[in-house]
RNA sequence: CGGGGUGUGGCUCAGUUUGGUUAGAGCACCGGUUUUGGGAACCGGGGGUCGGAGGUUCGAAUCCUCUCACCCCGACCA
């Protein structure tokens, strides 16, 4: 491709609009457009990249025994009404109607279209375990899209949905793909982390997800320093620290007037905030009340939470809503005679003694408590949020925490589907039963994003060789030059015919420019054809990536920049 | 949905508080001359009616009302 027909607009002032690096660099590197909030347009650059992601899954996908499937991107309502997601999914799912009246989705996932394809006629053991993907835009309404492509409305997917007969198959669907999805990362060249992952709305028990290593993510990874447990806060967990030694004393009711907060109170009193439990006010449902005993210095996991009281509606007891439930005294709440409150109590409470709670009056609270003695728990659990420095859950190392992107997910489904729909085939000893589902996702458009978060310098973009747009840039810094026009001319069809891919910058523009686009654009190796070199009979090659220059003869340029750009392909190669 | 903010040429932004000539700058674009290895210089040029609608006024980018879009924080979420 010669630049000097590519549309590529580069800017060189980052739109307002962009907050991100990956975000401000697509737009500056001329990859994507906006065209309405969280959606966008790829442009000849940006599909390229989106098309090598692409590649690179298609190859192991399939390497996996999947099998490619296109399915539309709108879907009629009733497949969502028999599984219930049609209610449960809420405005994040964008519907339509037609002219019929009839009701429809745009995707924003299709579990329920892919099970109601296969269930008419897959219906022996003989012909499982099915594994069917398929790479597709989804939309999802979101509440507040951002960050350009990190989180979009309209996205492109790869989506896959494994039809297993038992547990045993099941497991060996995920397994592969867990291997299939290290491959495909590693193949991009991303640094990632395959974490514990929560399951969320669309079901399940067993998840992991694949996580790029980036500041901007926006999940906090914990993981151990000294084992490879590794997990979303969302759920992760944390040893308790040993019990308590201290001797038990008698609880003592003494006057804190006004000091309300947890660092208040630990000031007031001269108690570490981990010798402080504090009672937080959830109302859910109609108007119950559940109050959550946690440590001091601990914030509460509201994931948990919800999977706890078995809803997503709920919410801290709000400043005039304190004013439904006399009973409860705010800012001095206490387990020690609290009635009308579901009691919840964290588990790490368990190990502790003689700490600090709210006395159910204004101005007091209570100090040297202990359960059993003061008051009684039902219903331990674990709600809290796990933070660096807590202990790791499986082994004696210490839990530290990062941010990532989630660029994939993989679920052990189960029959939540299959069930719903009926969907069952009739296995080896005769009996009909539903089947058992893996899905599997991979946020194709994200994962081009998070490639640029982690690999970007003050110039722009530093592509990972296998997903760049272009593999060399060759730039001919005075392209009315019939010297230089030759020899950039004889080097870039040189690197077609050896399969590279190339783009000859033969822009009539100053040769600063060129290099900034170059390095903007973030193809990994340049080719620098200029008076300067020639004249010594050489031509220059810089690796973006490392800013390393080497000179090659001009008679073996084609062969050694070919030899260049192979070994750089190798080094994100992986065995078969 | 709650809170905050922004809409002025393709991009970045000034002008709005205190209404008053033909609405400005840089970048980008077009023509020319000179340049030519890190976003070149000079000369000349085109392009906006100030997000939209309505209103106030002799006069509105500027004031008022409504509305739309976009961005940030939060709730939600892969």
């Amino acid at each position: 491709m010669r630049f000097s027909e590519l549309y590529a607009p580069t800017l060189k002032e980052s739109p307002a609009e962009a907050e991100v690096i990956s975000h401000k660099l697509l737009l500056r590197a001329g990859m994507i457009r906006k065209v309405a909030a969280g959606v966008y347009t790829f442009l000849p650059l940006g599909y390229r990249v989106i098309r090598k992601i692409e590649q690179i899954i298609r190859e192991e996908m399939n390497r996996v025994g999947g099998q490619e499937i296109l399915m539309p991107v709108i879907q009629p309502a009733d497949v969502w009404k028999q599984t219930g997601r049609w209610d449960q999914y809420g405005p994040e799912m964008m519907r339509l109607e037609d002219r019929h009246g009839r009701e429809f989705a745009l995707g924003p996932t299709h579990e329920e279209l892919v099970t109601a394809l296969v269930m008419d006629e897959l219906r022996s053991y003989r012909q499982l375990p099915l594994t069917l993907y398929q790479i597709q835009v989804k939309f999802r309404d979101e509440i507040r899209p951002r960050f350009g492509l990190m989180r979009g409305r309209e996205f492109i997917m790869k989506d896959a949905y494994s039809f297993n007969a038992n547990i045993e198959q099941l497991q060996a669907s995920y397994s592969n793909m867990y291997d299939a999805y290290s491959r495909i990362f590693t193949r991009c060249g991303l640094n990632f982390r395959a974490i514990q992952a929560a399951t969320g709305l669309i079901g399940g028990k067993v998840s992991q997800e694949f996580t790029v290593l980036a500041e901007s993510g926006e999940t906090t990874v914990l993981y151990c320093d000294a084992c490879n447990y590794a997990a979303s806060d969302e759920i992760a967990t944390t040893r308790l620290p040993e019990p308590s030694t201290e001797a038990i004393k008698p609880s003592e009711v003494v006057d804190t007037p006004g000091v309300k907060s947890v660092t208040e109170v630990s000031t007031f009193l001269n108690v570490p905030e981990t010798k402080i439990v504090k009672t937080l006010i959830y109302k859910y449902g109609a108007r119950e009340i559940a109050a959550v005993l946690i440590r001091g210095d601990r914030d509460v996991n509201e994931e948990k939470l919800s999977a706890l009281l078995g809803t997503t509606d709920f919410h801290l007891l709000a400043g005039i809503e304190w004013g439904d439930y006399p009973e409860l005294v705010q800012g001095y709440v206490g387990p020690v005679g609290l009635k009308g409150a579901r009691l919840i109590a964290d588990n790490e409470i368990s190990v502790m003694r003689n700490f600090v709670v709210g006395a159910n009056k204004t101005g007091a609270h209570i100090i040297s408590v202990n359960v059993g003695d003061d008051f009684q728990v039902q219903e331990w659990a674990d709600v809290k949020l796990v933070k660096a420095g807590d202990r790791c859950p499986e082994c004696d190392g210490t839990l530290l925490a990062t941010r990532g992107i989630e660029v994939g997910q993989i679920f052990q489904l189960g029959t939540k589907y299959s069930d719903a729909f009926g969907a069952t085939f009739v296995d080896e000893d005769g009996e009909v039963k539903p089947y058992i589902m893996g899905t599997y996702g991979i946020g194709v458009s994200r994962t081009a994003a998070s490639a640029i978060e982690q690999h970007h310098d003050d110039n722009g973009i530093i592509w990972p060789i296998s997903i760049a747009p272009y593999e060399v840039s060759v730039l001919v810094l005075n392209y009315d030059r019939e010297e230089q026009k030759e020899i950039g001319d004889r080097i870039y069809g040189g690197l077609e015919e050896r399969d590279i891919e190339a783009l000859l910058d033969d822009r009539i523009e100053s040769a600063g420019k060129k290099f900034a686009d170059s390095d903007l654009v973030g193809f990994p190796l340049q080719v620098i054809v200029g008076a300067r070199t020639i004249k010594s009979g050489n031509i220059e090659v810089k690796v973006r990536a490392t800013g390393e220059r080497m000179e090659f003869p001009l008679e073996q340029a084609v062969d050694k920049i070919a030899g260049t750009v192979i070994r750089m392909r190798e080094s994100l190669k992986l065995e078969a």
